[in-house]
DNA sequence: CATCTATCTGACGCGTCAGTCAATACATCT
DNA sequence: AGATGTATTGACTGACGCGTCAGATAGATG
C-alpha cells in the first residue's frame, strides 16, 4: 500500500532511505550495514550502490530525509491550531520521546554524534535547529502580538532555553523512558511555557 | 612526568584508558581501533588485549575512566568554595564545552549514543546523570537552609531543569563553539539561577 | 523481431581489523 | 645456574563488509 507510486525510481529510492533510517534506529550510524538496509528495503546490495554511490551517501541522504519529515510533521500540526498557546503546548506533546518519536530521537542524537566529526553534518544541524528555535520564537512572537504572552520576555532568548532544555530533558527520556521521567519533561516544558509567557 | 607510577602494572592500564579516551575522542567510540589505542598508549596491540580481553571491555572502562575523572574534578573545584551560589555560578564555567572540557563532552555524547543500545551502560548513564543532578539538588538546597536562595522552588525540579538546560544547550555548543554560542549557554544559566533562585 | 536502455542481482576481490599465539625478555625465587 | 612467573611483542588468521562487475530481466523504440 503505502504511497500510490510517484515514479516507480521515486519509490525505490524512498524505500531505501526508509530502510535505511530503520537500520539507524536499531544498529546505529556506525554499526550500519549495506546488506542490513538492502535487506530491509526488499533489494539487493547492488541496488542500494545504484542509487547511492556510497554507503555514507545512503545514511546522509536518510538523515536529511528523517528530518524533513519530522518538519513537516511539526508544520502540519501546528497550522491546524490558532492559538499561540495550544501551538507552543502541543508542540510538547507532538515532541516527548515515545514510540515513534523516541526512532526520531534516536536519529538526532546519532546526527549530533556523527556531525562532531564532520563538518557539512554540523553545518545541517546548524540549519535544523536554527529552524526549530525559529519555529518556537515564531509562535512567541505571535503569541505576543495577540496579547497572549508576557512581553517581558525575549521571544529569541525564550526559544533558545526552550529548545535546550527539551533536548537535554527529552534525551535522558529516550535513554530512560518512564512514565515518570515522560510527565516530568511535560511538566518541566510546561512550567517554562506558565512561569514566563503565561504571566 | 605524569604520575609518580603507583605500580607499572596500573600505570600501564591507565595509560591505555587514556589513550582510548582520546581516540573515542577523536575517532569515535565505534570507528575506535584497538591499533590507534596502542599507538596512543605507545605499546602494542597484543597488551591491549594483555590487560582488556576485548575491545568492548577497554572501551567502555576509558567511558567509565573519563566520567570518574570529570566528578572527581567537580567536587575537587566545588570544596575550595563556601557560597552555595558561587559553587553554582563555578559549577556553570567549569562545564561550559571549551578545550578540555568539549572533549569531556564528547565522551558523553558517544556514551549516550552507545547507551541506547545497551542495558548496562543506559544504567551506568542513570547513575551519573543521578549523581549530577544531585550534586546540583544539594547546593540548592544548602543555599536555601542558609537563606541565600528562595525557598519558593523545589530542589530536585530545579537541579532537573538546570541539567537538561546545561546539556541541551551544552550540545549544541559542542556543536557549534563559538564565543556567542559559549556566551549564550553562560547567560542562559546564569539566568536561570538568578531568576529562580536569588530572587 | 532486433536493439537499446534502465533497473536489478549476487558473487567476488580486496582491504581491514579483533583477537590469538609462539617467541622473547626480564625479574624473582630456589 | 636453573626454574618459574609476569609482561610484552607483532605476525598471523579468520571473519566481515564495501564497492565492483558481468550478466540477467524487462520495457521501449525502430
Amino acid at each position: 500500500m503505502q504511497y500510490m507510486a510517484a515514479t516507480p525510481e521515486e519509490d525505490r529510492r524512498r524505500a531505501i532511505l526508509d530502510a535505511a533510517v530503520t537500520v539507524v534506529v536499531e544498529r546505529g550510524y556506525a554499526a550500519a550495514r549495506v546488506s542490513d538496509i538492502a535487506k530491509r528495503a526488499g533489494t539487493s546490495t547492488g541496488t542500494v550502490h545504484y542509487y547511492f554511490p556510497t554507503k555514507v551517501d545512503v545514511l546522509d541522504a536518510a538523515l536529511q530525509h528523517a528530518s524533513e519529515r519530522s518538519h513537516a510533521r511539526h508544520r502540519a500540526e501546528l497550522a491546524a491550531l490558532n492559538e499561540p498557546s495550544e501551538q507552543l503546548l502541543r508542540l510538547i506533546d507532538l515532541q516527548i520521546p515515545d514510540a515513534d518519536v523516541a526512532d526520531e530521537w534516536s536519529i538526532w542524537l546519532e546526527f549530533w554524534n556523527e556531525a562532531r566529526r564532520r563538518d557539512e553534518l554540523r553545518d545541517r544541524n546548524h540549519e535544523i535547529y536554527t529552524r526549530w528555535v525559529g519555529m518556537i520564537e515564531t509562535i512567541v512572537r505571535k503569541g505576543q502580538r495577540q496579547g497572549q504572552f508576557s512581553l517581558d520576555v525575549d521571544p529569541a532568548d525564550f526559544a533558545l532555553r526552550f529548545a535546550g532544555l527539551f533536548d537535554g530533558l527529552g534525551l535522558q527520556v529516550l535513554l530512560q523512558p518512564s512514565l515518570e521521567n515522560r510527565w516530568r519533561l511535560r511538566a518541566a516544558l510546561r512550567g517554562v511555557v506558565e512561569r514566563e509567557l503565561l504571566s
